[in-house]
DNA sequence: GTAACTTTACCGAACGGTAAGAAAGATTAT
DNA sequence: ATAATCTTTCTTACCGTTCGGTAAAGTTAC
């Protein structure tokens, strides 16, 4: 049960319930999404799921594994531009992407119902695949002169709050809902990953 | 029932009640916390709650729009400040107040958990407590030419969007947790309101 | 045969919600 | 003044359903 854990799911059915499970607890989260409902999404029996997973909470660790190596893997090829501002560039629209996930609820989930042992295997897997690759452009950022006056790390938090931000206001479907007041009014494109990168690097005080 | 949604709550049971419900709700999210967790907080008995909430439902929305109330207040007087940087760090300083909720996570539970009819409800009272304060000052701040580049609502709309970022990072008991990477190294001072709105207005470039 | 996998059928506990009425103070009738 | 009535508020006891999880018996592939 427990070594299972370190090691990657090689299993086809258990990947089919991986990635069954994957869309429905990043979009209602942990509790709202019961067994029954991963079950019928990828169509197969109760006890099936638990021959793979020993219980609910393995189930959704494996599914935040699953998810954190998968956006890793495009956040390290998003590392490849030649300057900063590509970089970032590059990496904000990863983290853009209307089918990544939103990593906001993720960490609040993560943090609230799990325990403490698979708690820490995500947290590690958070900042191995999510956080690194995005400290290091800020990391080279700073060392060639292109960014400055905080610390890679708080550079990075920034980056990646910033990008949940526009992950939720860029979503269509609920810019529909918004639409009483002026944040009605403006479309997507202004909430790429283009103006993300802008905010982030020139603030909005006039002249900058 | 339906009449009692638009007025305000004023029987203190009432007022207990969703008092006992708001930093459930808020910590663990809508699904996850149980009308009995509900009860025990508040020390009463399931009836009483059914009383003054018709169901589970109602009780979370008027828990929000309670909520939202309240922040809307405080906004509103941190918008008497005299210069734009000053109002947007009171701004900042009352989104970012350990004891207000994190309002990513209201926003989520309100689209996911709560119907057409009483998510309206509360997307109404978001936009008139919370987004319009800040939609003001950044409308003054365009025309007084202090701020630019983007319109007052995507203005507003990124405002909220890192204070939530800012709020989340900022707190100590998860920081903690976060210890593995440089995240971990930096200490509350940096993520305060000053910081915030220094971000926001001057980016992080090199010689801004 | 046997090992890996999947099924039918079921469990106790917790869930959201309710029926029926007791306790309490205010209002009224005598 | 006091007994009876009424409305508001809150309780004990219970409902059907769904929850996460399991025992045990197939089914399939080697």
């Amino acid at each position: 049960m427990h070594e299972q854990l370190l090691q990657p799911i090689n299993a086809p059915t258990a990947v089919k319930i991986i990635e069954a499970a994957m869309p429905l607890f990043m979009k209602r989260g942990y509790t709202a999404v019961s067994i029954s409902d991963v079950i019928k999404a990828a169509e197969i029996t109760k006890p099936t799921l638990y021959y793979y997973f020993s219980d609910k909470e393995e189930l959704f660790v494996q599914m935040g594994l699953h998810l954190m190596v998968m956006m890793g893997g495009q956040l390290q090829d998003a590392t490849q531009g030649t300057s900063t501002a590509e970089r970032l560039t590059a990496l904000a629209r990863v983290l853009l992407a209307e089918r990544n996930a939103d990593m906001r609820l993720m960490r609040h989930e993560m943090f609230e119902h799990v325990g403490p042992a698979n708690r820490d295997l995500l947290v590690r897997a958070f900042y191995t695949h999510l956080f690194a690759p995005i400290e290091a452009v800020m990391t080279d950022g700073l060392a060639t002169g292109v960014l400055a006056r905080y610390p890679a790390g708080i550079l990075s938090a920034m980056f990646l709050g910033m990008s949940d931000s526009f992950h939720e206001f860029g979503q269509q479907a609920r810019l529909a809902q918004w639409s009483i007041g002026t944040v009605g009014h403006f479309a997507n494109p202004m909430l790429g990953a283009e103006t993300m990168v802008d905010l982030f690097l020139n603030g909005v005080r006039s002249g900058s």
